[in-house]
DNA sequence: GCCAATCTGTATCGATTGGTACAGAATAGC
DNA sequence: GCTATTCTGTACCAATCGATACAGATTGGC
């Protein structure tokens, strides 16, 4: 592997290189959001970054790569609303915070609709297995970190004791996927928050309140 | 356009096709259930079907429009189900039902996985606008069917009749769409049937119970 | 038997795919 | 200035894509 693959450290000597590395990313990382892995062409790739083949194959190594970066940065940048909206007071108010954050960002013209992480389902099987389980895992992250949520709100007293964490984490993760389904199809805003009210009205009766 | 493009008449004179054009309908839907659109190359379709690109073409006059056939052909065997759980006796027994109907056929291992329709969201962009829209009506319908019960539901007396059936409706499609990207993620159907069971939790509070 | 019509299989088409060879340009160290 | 190093842009690679030309095979009608 060549010295400067996917390396963001600026070399000792050599000519610089004449594009921002971070601002490139960014807009594959829009392309893919959009198009997907496969929908994706080096064309449409190369022309939204600004430069050509060889200097994206020089700096990110292959197109898979380049996808692996860009759905990394794009959970980074996103997972710090994530984390703080899970620390609000209550479980309640965390997970209805997620949705609804999640129904702004997915249906904001400012950017394509839907989750990235969680469109990838389609297209595990053109990635390397390695890749593919990678997204397997960040898709079922978001039921984690929602169990997790609940069973410290079972443990802070704002949730029942007797609730099943897990069901209820699923169930809201299930919400959040039919969301973004529902935004690449082309749903508004408010419609999606229509249902996420619809949602917590399940909250109730399902932490036995 | 040849006689034979898509004509499932038989001609009355020339060489019979070699092939069962629904079984081989079936082969290319599984495939592009499995792969989507772009994923399916001719390749994998022709080798499925069993048959040679020259055939492909004569039968069904182009990739897509063998997608769109094989689009049709899942819906029509779908729906016959469909219709049969929309008629139940009361509108919660109806949404109930398609949602563990759905349940369990997403996560069969007899086919693939997740809903055929639903998939097609991230692909539109690759399809003629016509068939791209015609696939976004088909997501849609999901939602209509839902409401369609539900009023007629207040209409016989088994749901309050302040419900917004057009907002319940939506939060049922929306867990629908949920469980076909769960079931495509590889959840089981114990998994997706525990959060139906949490979704019709809701039903109490969405219809004023 | 013969012709018209239709399907099959091989072999291939031009376009596009992801990826790279190579020459020239731009930098740092000396 | 000179060399080593690294990036840029053109031009190109083999492979694959969806789609087809064509010859041979198989039928019905006459």
């Amino acid at each position: 592997m060549s010295p400067s693959d996917g390396d963001p450290a600026r070399p000792a000597r050599g000519r610089p290189r004449s594009f921002d590395r971070e601002v490139a990313l960014d807009q594959a990382m829009r392309v893919f959001w959009s198009k997907g892995y496969a929908g994706a062409s080096l064309g449409d790739l190369t022309s939204a970054m600004g430069i050509a083949s060889p200097s994206l194959y020089a700096a990110f190594g292959s197109k898979e790569g380049l996808y692996s970066e860009a759905i990394h940065r794009y959970v980074a940048v996103h997972e710090a609303d994530f984390w703080g909206v899970m620390s609000a007071a209550t479980a309640r108010e965390s997970v209805e915070s997620l949705l609804r954050k999640a129904a702004e960002a997915f249906s904001t013209p400012d950017s394509p609709q839907g989750c990235m992480v969680l469109q990838t389902a389609m297209e595990a099987h053109e990635l390397s297995p390695e890749l593919g389980a990678s997204l397997c895992d960040l898709r079922a992250s978001n039921a984690q970190t929602l169990e997790r949520r609940l069973l410290k709100g079972i443990e802070e007293g704002d949730v029942a004791p007797a609730t099943d964490a897990r069901a209820v984490a699923d169930f809201y993760a299930t919400i959040h996927k039919g969301l973004s389904v529902s935004a690449k199809g082309g749903a508004s805003r408010q419609e999606l928050d229509s249902v996420v009210t619809s949602a917590m009205a399940a909250w109730g009766p399902l932490t036995g309140g």
